[in-house]
DNA sequence: CAGTGGTCTAGACCACTGC
DNA sequence: CAGTGGTCTAGACCACTGT
């Protein structure tokens, strides 16, 4: 009765060029790909493969390490390590600003959430009177302040994207975009009840990976980059009236969009 | 004269809970973040590092691990470590597909490219007749054999990105899209001549990090992501007539969408 | 408690770079 | 050649998990 490691993993080639932590790297990953482990399984013990393998400890460190900087693998301290789940991913249409999802009294995320069978949880709201990173304040159109409305929003009670909306001051401040809980519809049917009719929104999408912060606030395992997105929203006239910027955990999401083929 | 290590890092807090090489990593990534090292700068050697905190050399390695995880720093076998350099980024507007910009005798990559002053080069073209894979057959509507077009691309000699088009075998056989080179205005022009006059993309976007052999294809640095692309056109009769699977290096692009307001 | 991963030491030899 | 990072060993002690 072998261990685990025995039945699922071969023998080292000693011949071979390749670092033998990337050889057990090699072995763990085909496994993980065949499914021999599947999401969430534990992998053998670093005890075990060090006898399988006859190596030391760090080597199979190495591996591990390896594994997870590839987003196979995920440690969990005093437990083992394990094949990473690949949690649910939320898929973002490009319609979901359009006005008619505006007009229940809930935010789209929640709305939409709630469709998709999952609980919504927003998180952490802040808005703050604030001078505008010099970026920010490009895209607004050079506003001395900004109103920042900051929040995080979680699924299923694990964090999934926290994002800051930013508007020029002058065109928030006092208004319900200023409250806390802005009202049905969101700051955009505020926007377009103050007179500013939305006319279109521009998204950049960047991705990277998390910075320290970002893996605190969004419980990010390694492995896992952020999707960066950056929207503006243009009323009729032209004007930038909003932007907003978010960070996702690039494992919750898929981003969808349309294009026309004019 | 200290060494450059002394300069520019401060002591280790022995108090602290925290592990020392995460407050080693800590400090090189603060000096990063104010500028005291910048792209392309040489990080103090693990030799100096270790003569300055007093610790081992895996204690140092461990820090600039953590640091290459994050993508800030890359590692020169027999060099040293550097801050990771910026590479100019692509960007993609959602309007790059609209017939306007069809009529040339170019690709739209290599149009793009020598507009911004960057030297295209399209790299190992292969044209094949396969059996789809599951998700592909489904989005092009299950057909038994696609034709698929393979190639990678490549900006002032850095690979950037690599493709593979599908299209319905039935469409695309004998026609110049089973070419090499399928002529002026690409597939896209040439699905329009052969009656397929394209209505609207549908693009999806998930962000990751690569596996070993994209790692290879795209000469990848740790620490940077992949953002995975699959685009599908649909002619004017809601058929899917194309699906294009590409993966780009996450460190040159933004991608760029406008959204209507609805 | 035994088993797991997390941190750290103090060496060793190798491969690659640049002078 | 000296200096750099890449790989590997054989220990040690700690913190966390489950029984």
């Amino acid at each position: 009765m072998p261990p685990l490691a025995s039945g699922l993993l071969g023998a080292l080639d000693p011949t071979s060029d390749r670092a033998v932590f990337r050889q057990i790297a090699d072995q763990l990953r085909e496994a993980i790909d065949k499914q021999r482990f599947r999401e969430g399984d534990k992998l053998p013990s670093e005890t075990e493969l060090v006898e399988h393998f006859g190596v030391s400890r760090m080597t199979v460190r190495n591996a591990f390490s390896l594994l997870q900087g590839e987003g196979l693998a995920v440690s969990e301290h005093g437990k083992g390590v394990f094949v990473r789940p690949r949690p649910p991913v939320r898929r973002l249409a490009s319609d979901r600003f359009a006005r008619r999802h505006r007009d229940q009294g809930k935010s789209a995320f929640t709305v939409e959430a709630e469709a998709a069978g999952s609980r919504p949880e927003v998180d952490g709201l802040e808005v703050k009177e604030e001078r505008p990173s010099q970026d920010i304040a490009a895209r607004l159109g050079s506003p001395r302040k900004v109103l920042a409305r900051r929040r995080r929003y979680l699924l299923d009670g694990r964090p999934v994207e926290f994002a800051t909306s930013y508007l020029p001051l002058d065109l928030a401040r006092n208004t319900p975009i200023a409250e806390p809980n802005p009202g049905p519809g969101g700051i955009y049917a505020r926007l377009e009840e103050m007179g500013h009719r939305l006319d279109h929104f521009e998204e950049e999408i960047r991705a990277r990976m998390p910075s320290p912060t970002e893996v605190r606030t969004l419980h990010l395992a390694s492995g896992v980059p952020v999707i960066h997105l950056v929207r503006t929203a243009f009323n009729t006239d032209g004007r930038a009236v909003e932007v907003c910027d978010t960070v996702m955990a690039a494992d919750a999401y898929v981003l969808a969009y349309q294009l026309p083929a004019t």
